[in-house]
DNA sequence: GTAGCTTTCGTACTTAGTACGGTGGGAGTG
DNA sequence: CACTCCCACCGTACTAAGTACGAAAGCTAC
């Protein structure tokens, strides 16, 4: 009766490439905290300690799924006019990590850069050179945008998944029930304009954008484009 | 030989308040990971299971350190001039969080805001709501400014801790030996700018902010300020 | 078939959070 | 003074997680 074939569950014999996959699957569906080892091997259907055959330590999986994370997001092209290939890549950015909400502070802080990493960052200089900033003002733009567009994302990634109407509880949830008028101003801009129906804090990531890049285009860094 | 007094080690009778301190100060020596409940209790000079005769679990802990870090950032006065004021908090800001740059993700995540979260929050909508913002306009500003700040020193985090000579061997670090030009405008803006001995990644702060509340006071957003 | 590789796993140790139920000593009461 | 009670603190122990160590199972080449 003991079939040689037909009694094993016929997965893939298992990789570096899947043990990565699984591991995004699973941030993704929990957030990172989910991710262990041993959810991670019951995802691949193995045991825990096979996938140490792959990966020297959980470190570097979780290098590995953030550089992935990085990967999705699109790369300005080198030609295009840069603000439209800032906001198209910003844009991505910010859908990207809403995917992968798990990721955003680690995008910033580990010091073990991917190849997608990598090369993103080498997209995004170009697309400022090839526009034709300069060293210093290529610095100050990358980290002005890189900036707001992380933390954009970090202060989204807060409230819960989607939509203007998940903010109503949030709100009132963060509210304190008692001392009333402790905090006149927040109350009055949370009731009367946050809670309105037609608030979307989404929204606000285009005004911040589009105001820093035409800030970044005018005439007053003179000398700066071409 | 069994004196009442002396034989302890005479510490205070421990409090929420002193294990609220005695975590910030295991997180600002090591970082958030280095905070456990067993090495808190060592810290205070007590034994594990006494700390949570003061708080309910390892959350509340966090919660209590993220709002310790923002009652340090200094409040906007609600009468100064608002450019002044947020520069001033801004700063204020980045410098509290290269203080406790483990609480950077949680300051914008956490779902339980404490009094001195709550406080800020008024604190900066009411400089803003005073000197004339727009409900809108004042949404705009605050999430631009926010995301603005936070990001930054989030981005600030990840460098390794002060001065522009440490920059060389974090960047160089970054820099995979093998494949020499597949990044090539990294590589350039890295050799040719970052690694440069007048170059200072902090200083590109004071950019972005000026930037951003030059552009939020230009009259191109016109009928919102008086 | 058997040596030697590749791949997977079993066992077990360590660190962490924390549930549950004490225990000691001081305050209050008779 | 003895007794009770409660507050502050702790002992024990369970669970989850990362991972060291080395063995087993299967595969390839001869």
């Amino acid at each position: 009766m003991k079939t040689d074939s037909g009694e094993r569950p016929a997965r893939a014999p298992l990789s570096r490439e899947r043990v990565l996959e699984g591991a995004l699957a699973i941030a993704d569906a929990g957030g990172l905290e989910s991710l262990t080892i041993r959810s991670l091997a019951h995802e691949l259907g193995v045991k825990p300690m096979s996938v140490y055959y792959y990966v020297a330590n959980k470190s570097e999986i979780i290098d590995g799924i953030v550089d992935r994370v990085f990967s999705e997001i699109e790369l300005p092209a080198p030609d295009g006019d840069w603000r439209t290939e800032m906001r198209r890549r910003s844009a991505s950015a910010r859908a990207v990590l809403r995917r992968h909400p798990w990721a955003i502070p680690l995008l910033q802080s580990r010091t073990h850069p991917g190849p997608a990493t990598l090369r993103h960052h080498d997209a995004v200089i170009g697309s400022l050179r090839s526009a034709g900033f300069s060293m210093a003002m290529t610095a100050h733009a990358f980290a002005l945008i890189d900036s707001y567009v992380f933390g954009f994302a970090l202060s989204e990634s807060a409230l819960p998944i989607n939509g203007p109407e998940t903010v109503t509880e949030v709100a009132t949830s963060m509210m304190p029930s008692s001392a009333p008028d402790l905090y006149p101003h927040l109350i009055e801009f949370t009731t009367e304009h946050i809670l309105k129906p037609g608030y979307d804090f989404g929204a606000e990531f285009d005004f911040g954008l589009t105001l820093i890049l035409d800030a970044l285009s005018s005439p007053s860094h003179a000398g700066i484009r071409p």
